[in-house]
DNA sequence: TGGGTTAAACTGTGATCACAGAATCATGTA
DNA sequence: TACATGATTCTGTGATCACAGTTTAACCCA
């Protein structure tokens, strides 16, 4: 059961959800890579768990995208294309713009070091060549971000992003992403709650959202 | 299982997805009122289907907050408080307005010509006092405007919103709505589009969006 | 009659089985 | 050797059962 990271709002009531939690993070920092396919009996037998907790898991996940099911065939990691892609991006940018407009205004000093800590994190988790732990942390700074809102729906709808476009990242991340790209936006979001400035904060998140985009045109 | 209409987007491969996508349709027109509880096996025999198709058609709705669901206990429609609700409409005027705004890049003149017939529609409804066609109506109208982004993840996004603000809006339609208050909109929106005026267009969506929050505050 | 306690009915949850379609692999033929 | 065809394995799906909490109702006693 405890093979990934559980995400920070696992509620872990039953089984299934339990073991939905734990197939979303691994789709969150990279640990199932497109086009993997998936089996209900085969997870059930890897959580020990049987096979109706993992189905109805697998069923929650593909209806909000972040896997495939067909009839009868097996469950898949999706794959996407550039304009499939590019369109998660776009709806990222969106809501963590807007997200980060409102986290600036509730933003306290706490919440702060520890987005500096997040960055320091990142920093060695690349230096570790640790892809999963990268994107791990990359997820936990945004995700602190966007829990200042309050806004419950606005999280769950950004946490369901982050799992659609894992995958993905996971696989063109160590390519041909080199730390100077893209450390340079974190610390200055940073600067921009720190000081309150809205407007700067929603532009540097957009960025950072539209910085997936442009990794996508690169591979392609 | 004909008992509510079905979203255009019906895939309805399996018994589970025919049960979801009907339960759907009954929230957004606010067939389900707030607090209604609803049964496994009740729904079972209503759809002369077996349990299994049902559970998993309410963990998903559950899964996105459609649904209220606890451990061992009935599922239950939600009924939202006013800082809830004021999340979901928050949410709606943001994506909508993105999606109004690439919606005016695209529109053509069929779409007009089915949005204005949509309004007559929308009138007619009113007339006769049907609420829940007036909310199918009006899903369909803004359902139309952001399928023009060629965004199904948007779609899908925006789709969920209406699920969980529909028992609302179906609950307080009838008691404090004049028709004046909001019908001017519609035909504004669309005078917009016509002129693929972007960001008038998505002014006036997320203007029908915040007439949501509005709503509520006056009932509450 | 009122209140507390117990029993019955109802709830979701997990497990197991049967089934039909999809995919894979082996086998035999040309 | 190449290819078609067969069987076997694997896939999700639906149904049914047992179980443990929750809720409701009835009942009995004061």
């Amino acid at each position: 059961m405890d093979t990934a990271a559980q995400p920070e709002t696992a509620p872990a009531e039953n089984l299934s959800a339990k073991v939905y939690a734990d197939l979303k993070m691994k789709l969150i920092v990279g640990q199932l890579r497109p086009a993997e396919t998936l089996s209900i009996r085969t997870l059930a037998e890897e959580y020990g768990v049987s096979a109706m907790p993992v189905r109805e898991a697998l069923r929650q996940l593909a209806s909000e995208d972040a896997l495939i099911g067909a009839a009868k065939k097996a469950y898949r990691v999706p794959d996407l294309n550039s304009s499939e892609a590019a369109n998660l991006f776009f709806i990222r940018a969106i809501l963590e713009g807007a997200a980060a407009e409102i986290a600036a205004e509730n933003v306290r000093a706490k919440d702060i070091k520890f987005l500096e800590k997040l960055v320091q994190d990142m920093d060695t988790a690349w230096q570790n060549q640790d892809a999963v732990q990268f994107l791990l942390v990359n997820f936990k700074f945004h995700s602190r971000i966007y829990s200042l809102t309050g806004n419950s729906a606005l999280q769950s709808m950004i946490e369901s992003l982050y799992a659609r476009t894992g995958p993905w990242l996971a696989h063109g991340i160590t390519e041909l992403v080199t730390i100077d790209s893209w450390m340079g936006d974190h610390p200055a979001i940073i600067g921009a709650l720190r000081n309150r400035d809205a407007a700067l904060a929603r532009k540097l998140v957009e960025e950072d959202a539209r910085w997936g985009v442009d990794l996508y045109r690169a591979r392609s």
